[in-house]
DNA sequence: ACCTGAACACCGTTCAAGT
DNA sequence: ACCTGAACACCGTTCAAGT
């Protein structure tokens, strides 16, 4: 937890690199540019871009700038990193078909047609998996530059998109809360793209903040309820209409045995349509951050 | 899953005795309002009735209508049901203080002083005690009949109780979502107090449904962003004070790392305050909905 | 009748022994 | 140097053998 500064700057730019935001032939910063980016000393700074050259993502040349090495060095070997896409690969496979239980390194490896142990040769554990597997959905969508008018159409967009990709992947909405979101990049380039589409209007950090938080924990929670409904029907290994028809029928022993007589006269339509309650929701987010940006005139609080 | 209908009536009139409705040497519906009740054959209801005697639920007196029987022929023996609320009690306390990922069936058992297999003649699997866990939770929160006056008091009311539900048991969001709602009679007995508290404002049931699913995603959703730290923090072993330091380090390295300029200016203190941003966005959805009830005459949409 | 030890079929992960 | 078989310390659950 508590790593040494070097290290920290050497696993940035190192992640730069991965990310691809720094090409091969790109040059590093210098030791200069660190310290005083990084507020470091020079001997961190020296350290950091040590430690880079020793693990082949830089490479010094005499009198000239440090660059970032080319690729079959920086990778170490490019099919290691094929490797490990396929390993994620087949593991979201298996989690969004069969869920996150049917998923372990043993069934994993099985499917990979390798020993279970080789598995760790790529990836730290089950752990660094899950968060692969989460990095790797978030980051199949990105989002586009510079997108679309308007900050209702962008905010729009990326919940429809978060949406998409939650319902794509059931397991999603409940195990991103079993990671830290620092480790997610690829989610905080969402937030940070949200984040944008509201630049200018004038709302403070806090209210920003706001804003921000409350609307994802709507998003992830409506996935969280969609997701309830995916594995009852993969569980239950019925068809849809099967499902709904037993569906029914345990619903109003449940409700007779209880006296819920309001719960009885729910819409099911509506309650199987999450998509629909979703824009709705969506909306009524929406309204409420337009009336607040326009001065809220409006009756009450 | 397709139990026989005697069965289930058996099951329904049995609940209603575990949960209280009916108590001991209160009259159990006779076989003629069964069939009138369920909509079933007489046979059906004969046989449900007999196996709830059969089960010690229930005792026939000659001449006279059945009743429900004296506490501990119905419970099994008094130390059964006590028995199975210790377990429920100490499989709580682990996942609260250790997380859900703490709780095994053999570690369990262990805090109980008994061998594993034990476990098994109170429950029928591991599935199963966390459904009770589930269970527990909501049920130890009853509502208040008839609650505040107003719509808006009570609602506020009810999200708040979640609220204070989710944050109090941090597994509690993620696992909600691993059993069907309709296991959990306790949850749909909070649903019910919610529409109640939303009867007679001329609301269509699809309306009402939207509404009350929206909200409850919102507070599911506010849930899971909440588990988050409580399980970084437990997971690191740090204090809190330490835990935000070392935070605060490691979330400098991503932001210049991958340059997200946006993120970084983000109030730090309201992201930590999950209760301010809670209250702010129960706030939005009540507002918005006395909009859609007093005819909604504000600006857009 | 009730309880439970031993066993089964799994896990994730490590590491020394192989090539 | 790279790979992996065997092993370890766990799981949840079953069931026949005990009392």
């Amino acid at each position: 937890m508590a790593e040494p500064p070097y290290r920290r700057i050497a696993a940035a730019i190192a992640e730069q690199i991965r990310s691809g935001r720094l090409r091969p032939g790109d040059p590093v910063p210098s030791t200069r540019a660190v310290t005083r980016e990084w507020n470091v000393a020079m001997a961190t700074a020296a350290k950091a871009l040590g430690l880079l050259r020793q693990q082949g993502w830089v490479r010094t040349r005499p009198g000239a700038a440090t660059v970032v090495a080319t690729p079959p060095a920086a990778a170490r070997g490019p099919e290691a990193v094929l490797e490990v896409a396929r390993i994620v690969r087949a593991a979201m496979d298996i989690a969004d078909d069969e869920g996150m239980s049917a998923l372990s390194m043993r069934r994993l490896a099985a499917d990979l047609g390798v020993p279970p142990t080789s598995l760790y040769r790529h990836v730290s554990g089950r752990e660094q998996l899950v968060l692969l597997m989460i990095r790797s959905a978030f980051g199949a969508r990105p989002l586009p530059e510079p997108g679309p008018d308007g900050w209702e159409a962008k905010l729009r967009l990326v919940c429809r998109l978060q949406w998409d990709l939650y319902r794509e992947h059931p397991w999603l909405a409940e195990h991103i809360s079993l990671t830290r979101p620092l480790l997610v990049p690829e989610a905080m380039a969402q937030t940070e793209w949200t984040l944008r589409a509201l630049d200018g209007l004038g709302l403070s950090p806090a209210e920003l903040t706001t804003e921000v938080i409350a609307l994802s924990a709507f998003v992830g929670g409506m996935a969280l309820l969609g997701g309830v409904e995916v594995k009852a029907q993969r569980d239950t290994g019925l068809t849809s209409d099967q499902w709904w028809v037993t569906r029914d029928a345990e619903l109003n022993t449940v409700l007779r045995a209880h006296g819920f007589s309001r719960l009885g006269e729910l819409s099911e339509e509506i309650a199987g349509d999450l998509d629909a309650v979703f824009e709705h929701g969506l909306e009524r987010h929406l309204s409420g951050l337009r009336q607040r940006l326009s001065g809220g005139g409006c009756p009450g609080r």
